[in-house]
Formats: C-alpha cells, sequence, structure tokens
DNA sequence: GACGATACGAGCAAACTCGTGCAAAGCCAA
DNA sequence: TTGGCTTTGCACGAGTTTGCTCGTATCGTC
C-alpha cells in the first residue's frame, strides 16, 4: 500500500476513535508495528497528530497544521513537503525579529510555525490566530496582545470589525503576512473577504512588511488584493517561487530571502 | 493501554461525578492503584483535577494555570466547597438565559461554569476570558466573540484599553458580573485595577446585570467599586449571604436567586 | 492522645514500547 | 533484464510503564 494512503487510514481511524493503539494499527492496516510507528512519527511531526507511549491521540483540533486551513484551501491534505516548505520560511522569518520587537502575526498556518519560533524570546506578539494563542500561551518571556473578534472555528481566527478597530490601537514593528497567491503581476490576493479587511489593518499597523509565501503560493488563487509585492520590505519564500515575480520585489527595494 | 487516555477516562468519570475513589478507578479500569495514583499525580500536577486522600475530585473547571487565578486570590488549593458552591451558581444564572440572547462572561473562575452550562445552547458569548474560549471553543452551537487585549497569563484573560474599546462595539442582553467582594453597604467591589475598568464596560454594554456571588464574597476584600448591588438587576448566590446586603438588592426592584 | 485501618509513595523486577540498523522486497526508469 | 531508490519487517539494546512490596503518613475512632 501506499503510504500516504496508508497514513490517511490512520489519521480516519484516530478521528473517529479519538485515540489507537500501535498494535491496534498494525493489525487494522496488516502491516508491522515499525511502520505504524514510521507514519505515526511522520503524522505526530505534521502535527495531525499527538504520538502517545503505545499509539497516538488526535491533536487538539486545529492546533498546527489544521486540516480546514490547508485542506480547505487547497483541497487536500497537508503533505510533507508543504508543511516542511512551511516550517523553512517560518524559521527564516523569526531569524528578522529582534528583541524587543513587535510583530504582528496573520492568520494562517505558517504564522503558529513562526510563533513556536519565537518561544522565549523578548518580543510582543499581536493577533487574531487562535493557533499561536496556543503555541504562546504558556510562554512567560512573550508578551501577547490578542485582537478582539468572532471566533471563527474552522479557522481557529477572530474576525471581524472589532479586530480592525484593535489594530487601530496598535504600532508595531512588523506583520508577518500571509496569503493564499502571489500573481504573476505582483499582486498579493487572498480568498477570504472576512480576513482581507484586517490584512490591510494588520499592514497599515505595521512599519514593515515581511510576506510569507511558499512557492505553493505561486502563484496561488485568490481574487482580494491586499497588496503588491512591490510594498512589502521582505519576501520569505522557497526555492521553487518564480524569479520573475521576485524581481518585482527587488526592484522596488525589497528583499527576498530564500529559505 | 494508552496512558493518555487513560488520563482521558479519569478525568471524564470525574466530571461526571465529582469525584472518585482510586479504589473505585482502579477496578473502572482494570489497572492496579498504583498505577492510577500516578495518573491521578501527574493530573494534578497539570491542574486538571485535585488530589484528595483517597481519591480525587474535578479541580475548579478552567483548569491547567487555573489554580494562580484563585490560589493568588484566595489560598493554594481547590477548595471543595467553594467549587461546589461556584456551580451551583454558574447553573442558576445560566438557567436563567434565553435562546438567542447575547450574554457577557466576566472575567473569574465562576463564569466558565457558566460557559460549560451554555454548550449546545443558542447563544452569542462576548468575553476576555480564555477559560470561558477553552469551554467553548469547540461547540458550533455557540457564537463566541472574543474581546481583544493583552494575555494576562495568570488569570487567564485579557486586558486593556482594547477590550474596553471592543465592548463599545457590543450590545449584550445580560452580564454575568464576579466580583471579589460585596460590602454590607452594598458596594459590588473589586481587587484589579486592570479588570474594573472592563467591568464597568460590560455593565455599560449590557441591558441587564446579573451578579455571580458566593456567600464567600460577602463581604470579600477590594477597594474599587464597580457598582451597587441596587444596580443589579439579579444577584446569585449561595444559602450563607447575609440577608440584610441582600435586601438592599431586593428594595430596589432586584431579585435574589439562591443557588 | 493512642490505636487500628487505610492510603501513600519509593523502590524494584517484569512486561511492554521505542527507535535504529539492516537485509529483503517492491518499484521505477533505462 | 539491471541498477538505484524507497519501503517494509525483523532483531536488538535502551528506555518507559506497570504491579507488587514495604515502610511511613494520615484518617477516624476510642
Amino acid at each position: 500500500m501506499i503510504t500516504r494512503e496508508r497514513q490517511n487510514r490512520i489519521v480516519r481511524a484516530l478521528r473517529s476513535d479519538g485515540a489507537a493503539s500501535v498494535r491496534q494499527l498494525a493489525a487494522d492496516l496488516a502491516v508491522s508495528e515499525s511502520t505504524i510507528r514510521r507514519d505515526l512519527e511522520v503524522l505526530d511531526r505534521n502535527g495531525e497528530l499527538t504520538r502517545t507511549y503505545g499509539g497516538a491521540v488526535v491533536h487538539r483540533p486545529g492546533t498546527t497544521v489544521e486540516e480546514h486551513g490547508l485542506g480547505v484551501a487547497e483541497g487536500r491534505f497537508a503533505d510533507d513537503v508543504d508543511v516542511d516548505l512551511k516550517r523553512r520560511v517560518a524559521a527564516a522569518a523569526a531569524a528578522r525579529i529582534a528583541d524587543g520587537q513587535v510583530v504582528v502575526l496573520d492568520i494562517g498556518t505558517t504564522t503558529p510555525l513562526v510563533a513556536r519560533e519565537l518561544r522565549g524570546r523578548d518580543v510582543t506578539v499581536v493577533t487574531t490566530n487562535l493557533a499561536v494563542l496556543h503555541e504562546l500561551e504558556n510562554d512567560e518571556s512573550v508578551r501577547l496582545i490578542l485582537l478582539g473578534g468572532v471566533l471563527r472555528r474552522n479557522y481557529r481566527s477572530l474576525v471581524g470589525s472589532m479586530a480592525v478597530q484593535g489594530l487601530a490601537e496598535v504600532s508595531a514593528d512588523v506583520v508577518m503576512l500571509s496569503c493564499t497567491g502571489v500573481r504573476p503581476n505582483g499582486h498579493v490576493v487572498d480568498n477570504m473577504a472576512v480576513e482581507a479587511p484586517i490584512k490591510r489593518a494588520m499592514i497599515a499597523a505595521s512599519q514593515q512588511i515581511v510576506l510569507l509565501a511558499t512557492e505553493r503560493k505561486f502563484p496561488g488563487t485568490g481574487a482580494l488584493r491586499l497588496c503588491s509585492v512591490a510594498d512589502v520590505d521582505a519576501v520569505v519564500t522557497t526555492e521553487g517561487a518564480p524569479a520573475a515575480t521576485l524581481d518585482i520585489a527587488r526592484q522596488a527595494g525589497g528583499e527576498v530571502v530564500v529559505a
């Protein structure tokens, strides 16, 4: 059997029961326990479940690699490559943040990975992203400001005018912006109507804009224009991103970081 | 059996009964008492329950870091009597809420109990209380609005001007107000400077005020005046509350509910 | 305050689970 | 087919969990 399909079956089995043992899974899928252990290790690293001694449990809904954020938006399960790309982008982005700075972390699945990198750092994080809250809730060193809003459970975020209003009170050093697509003409776009105004307010509240976009976001999808890559101070991306689009940013004086 | 799953079963068993003995749990889960003791120790340390001699009781809901909130204010450990009083107050308060209403839930340890009672109900909840968020995060039927603010980890709440600003956008049917004390002269007081303005804004945003105060809050402590019991539409309390203070509310046309 | 009963935690041996290294099997392209 | 690569199952040393025993601490009762 193909690895990916087996892993999907494991996730489904866990979803239905909430937990499963290595032995049980090995019996159900007719493979050895070693194989199950290897699969569980991968799935754990991708945040799709939480490994326990002797088995695994479903990850607390939507904490890291939300099947919603990724599954809904892109029509498939997060796969190793994508999560890995995001993790590299997140690490590179976090490295740009200096101690004492105020950072706005956007909605999305990449920003919680940035948040994780910021653990233990002396920074202030502003967000509407509950996954970010979850990452930093117990970290005393990070000052965390949660913008208000209506809870959108599927995306683990807060939206609405309250978030925009709250941003009016914020002055940040940098915003880590995520999006659903970057067009060949340099337009940074999103496909969520409720998020777009918040993203625009985040941009307005921040001195510097850092765009987080793995190669998969070129060109991506989405009709709502947030800004242009020419407006951003830095694009953090991966090797596969098209040079032509990145050049638009470079020519406008923006930095391009390939993680 | 998987450790984690067993611990979840223990917590569930406790939630349904409120308390359980080591012997009973060992029999139910078909493991030795030693194992149960070890599990209880872990769960106690995580704040998910409170160990007692011979068994355990549910920790005051809101879990984990919650003991700071009350531990700091009222002494080290969860107090069975107090939790029980709060639970009764919370149930009586929740019973007052009609379907479709908008409810503001204050900071504190009683309001998460109200939130739990509201699970599955068709209501809108407005709060700065992360313990309330935690209770309702996965309940699709409740519409949840989180006010913004700076995370105050010890008290699992959001404070600051952003919360007050956010409340300006809110029009609620009722606020479930908590406090640290109700003076014999009827003054409802609190001892947290950062919370008082938010509580006042909550009152302003709501048509009706319901004060949640177990008998322990009479007279309680605190120097910051929030309002008078004469201003509230209902006081939900317990048997031991002084009649004289409650009469102030009654004479002003307020309802008094003894849970 | 003393006593018997019960509960507690530490220590220990046995059972179980883990991850890794390795060889065989499976797959793909040339 | 061959050759290179990935995946799988097994063996094994290391680490974790479990149930038992035993000395100590706590509870309820006298």
